[in-house]
DNA sequence: AAAATCATTTGACAAAAATCAAAAAAAATC
DNA sequence: GATTTTTTTTGATTTTTGTCAAATGATTTT
């Protein structure tokens, strides 16, 4: 079995058991990248070429509108990441992935996830079953944008994703939860 | 082939050439059904047995937060549609889905659907595209969702899905575009 | 068709959040 | 370790949007 990729095989078989010859299988179409904090993983206007899992750092999602950076999405250790309509379809993407801290990452090109589901039909079934997790993921955070006010949503994600308020700054945060950096920062003032 | 499930046959054979087999192995394993104007397809608390789709009508989902009816989204001739979360986990969803305009609909049961992956890898791999096609449609939500203002909010939905605008009421699109009423119909005063 | 109900518009005002500006704190660079 | 740069906080003000209320318009019911 490929070596450091423990939390990728944790992460699977929670979703299904593969058995060993499709998850070696697996964890042996891909590699494991690291990449310092600042670097990127994926370069809007470019095609995001690989599907990554997160070992170990912090990565953060974001792109450019009207010269401001706004944050799309954080992803910690056991989460999967790329641009995904831009992976999905081949097409350049409108987001910048980049390491916020130095990050340990298993990466897996496009053309190979593709033949990987020719070879292992248990392959595409788990990533199917990957997707939907992801699916829901991102319903759940539409809801939780309409939110009203901008201290439930600060609170919500206090609560949900509490290692993201540790690690991430002011300014990332409150691009993500669509406030203004003073707002955000008066809303921790006061709790 | 299963009658007037045209707008499915053609919507699936954009993902893939499924081979005639497949694709009415599909169909067969689904149901039309039709719903009258403000009937539900699916309601909450209860867990969301099929997957629907639409061949004509319009149809809404949305949730109850604090008395106040919370547009989720709208589905329109050729899209699929069915509480995901609920679908994908079988528990109880927190969403209501609910015909707007009477509705031919296609259906097919979950347990139905899954035992067809186990019967036909084709369906699987489908399936697997269909739900990339959705999770790109909710990110580019997610993104739109964070625009600045009513009025952006607003012209985007113009812009991509006029149906939509012509369709529903102005309460509708307000609880979906994440505004007040009164600030939609101001809006729309003011071009 | 009249009455009743519901949806939309408009106006006045209040509340929330953004913006602008400057100070304080923290981090990075020399 | 001092200086520069960046980030965060705090204050004052403006803008945007929401809320309340009433009027108008549309739809449904009797």
């Amino acid at each position: 079995m490929l070596e450091n990729a423990s939390k990728l095989t944790e992460t699977l078989l929670k979703f299904t058991d593969l058995g060993e010859k499709s998850l070696n299988l697996f964890l042996e179409s891909g590699f494991k990248i690291r990449k310092n904090k600042g670097e990127r993983l994926i370069t809007a206007g470019e095609v995001a070429d690989c599907l990554f899992f997160v070992e170990k750092g912090f990565i953060r999602s974001y792109y450019l509108r009207e010269e401001k950076d706004i944050t799309i999405s954080f992803s910690l250790k056991g989460d999967f990441i790329t641009s995904m309509s831009s992976f999905i379809l081949q097409q350049p993407s409108y987001e910048n992935v980049e390491a916020i801290e130095e990050a340990s990452l298993w990466a897996i090109k496009h053309k190979d996830l593709m033949n990987l589901f020719h070879t292992d039909q248990k392959l595409e079934h788990i990533y199917r079953l990957v997707l939907e997790h992801y699916y829901i993921r991102i319903e759940e955070e539409l809801i939780f944008s309409k939110f009203k006010s901008t201290k439930e949503r600060y609170l919500n994600l206090l609560h949900s994703r509490p290692e993201i308020i540790q690690k991430a700054s002011v300014g990332q945060i409150a691009s993500y939860l669509d406030m203004s950096i003073e707002t955000l920062s008066r809303i921790r003032a006061n709790i």
